[in-house]
DNA sequence: ATGCTTAATGTGATATTTACGCTAAGAGAA
DNA sequence: TTCTCTTAGCGTAAATATCACATTAAGCAT
């Protein structure tokens, strides 16, 4: 195993879907190295770096090591640095012990996040999938890093294909329309949604209708990245 | 003085606005504890952190210590963190000389911005005020640094009061045009201009006009920072 | 007074937003 | 079959915002 860099971190702010809310990822601390933990905080998933090693890389490897998941696009958004943000004291030496070759003063850890469904292979044996509103008092400054990626979330999927890494690959307006009212927490006028839609050539529809739903069945559409890209250079965007 | 962190760095892309056009503040790398280099490459105000200091306070005492200015907002924008960013060699080279108790593998930097209006007080001796059209070659990634930093003011200076860091306290709606003209390199009708800003209720007009002007002088404004809040609290801003 | 320059308001054509009403299509119950 | 329930999907009218352009106003210089 290479070298840790004992100054450096990436947290991972992992946000599903599951069709009605939105919910973070997180992950019991017991988990690194298997080392007891004196509480049973949560925390988000994330580790040191390694010495030579590519922050965005850095930050898929941790996910992929502590929740088995992966191919998920994962975008950095902040940094947090505060001197004092790896407290209370508690908290420290947990991780002192997890990672005790390397003597920790301060860690400045870079935030990513990502979007993501929520369907049965994500929840793999690891990970805990909490609603964002009421969460928990998780380890270090976690929270504050969940909060300031929510908020970022909410101002991007105004403006960025977004809310599609959030829907099955074939999905009907009123699944998008879920998407928009769960992370905005902001009811829309389904009528006026569809309208905004209406002229956006990347949403194509499909040959194939909604099945098994007892009322009328909803046409199907993908997402076309390219027409999305080629339509969207300028002004980088929809507005909603 | 206190240890530095050899893995963490700040940088500070310090734009400035001279009535007509966007400059960058840039310094000649020489002025770093005096150690002469063998080319003559600028750079970004920036440099190692302290061991235990914070992100946002090792950005305006740097700013502070390459140029003399101080009292200017600095934002967090973005972080560069490829390992082989501290690339061409002699680029390298230069930065270990002058830390040379330190061994300086991969650095982090984390990128501030800022907007200023440029006035003599600011062109300190040690500044170098350069267009941000057509920059020459920069130390290290710092061209790729300037060009982040103007993709995201252009972005946020639509929907937030960031312009109004770069006009005087008392201020035209001729000035404000010109400043939205010059950064985002868009010319805006003065009239509809005009019609945009009337609803803004934190643009407070004064009992006073611009004086030793040789036609009809106009309306100052000031902005009120308090109404900005009390009027912007739910979308977070005016959209130009 | 005359002209020069920029300030500031106005107007009408066109597009977008908003708040609704209404019909359509399928499933399941009676 | 027919009725009812549920969501899909289209339409319409009023209010608002956008865009392209014309005109008058206020000061300085001559």
């Amino acid at each position: 195993m290479p070298a840790l860099n004992p100054h450096i971190s990436v947290d991972c702010v992992i946000l599903g879907f599951d069709s009605k809310e939105l919910k973070v990822l997180l992950i019991e601390r017991e988990h690194i190295n298997g080392v007891s933990p004196e509480g049973h905080k949560l925390k988000l998933p994330g580790s040191l770096i390694y010495k030579n090693e590519d922050l965005d890389k850095s930050a898929y490897r941790t996910l992929f090591e502590l929740t088995g998941l992966r191919d998920i696009f994962l975008k950095q958004f902040a940094v947090f640095g505060n001197p004092n943000r790896l407290s209370p004291q508690e908290d420290l030496d947990w991780l002192r012990k997890t990672t005790n070759n390397y003597q920790i003063d301060r860690v400045v850890t870079i935030a990513y996040y990502s979007l993501i469904k929520l369907t049965e292979s994500n929840r793999t044996p690891k990970t805990i999938w909490y609603p964002v509103k009421n969460l928990p008092d998780l380890i270090f400054d976690h929270n504050q890093i969940i909060k300031k990626a929510l908020e970022i979330l909410r101002n991007e999927i105004r403006s960025k294909p977004l809310c599609f890494e959030l829907l099955p690959k074939k999905f009907t307006i009123r699944q998008m329309h879920d998407v928009y009212e769960a992370i905005l927490d902001e009811s829309f006028d389904s009528r006026n949604f569809r309208k905004k839609l209406k002229p956006l050539k990347f949403l194509v529809p499909l040959q194939e209708k909604e099945k098994g739903v007892n009322h009328k069945p909803a046409q199907l559409y993908r997402f076309d990245r390219k027409l999305y890209f080629k339509y969207n250079k300028k002004r980088n965007g929809f507005i909603l």
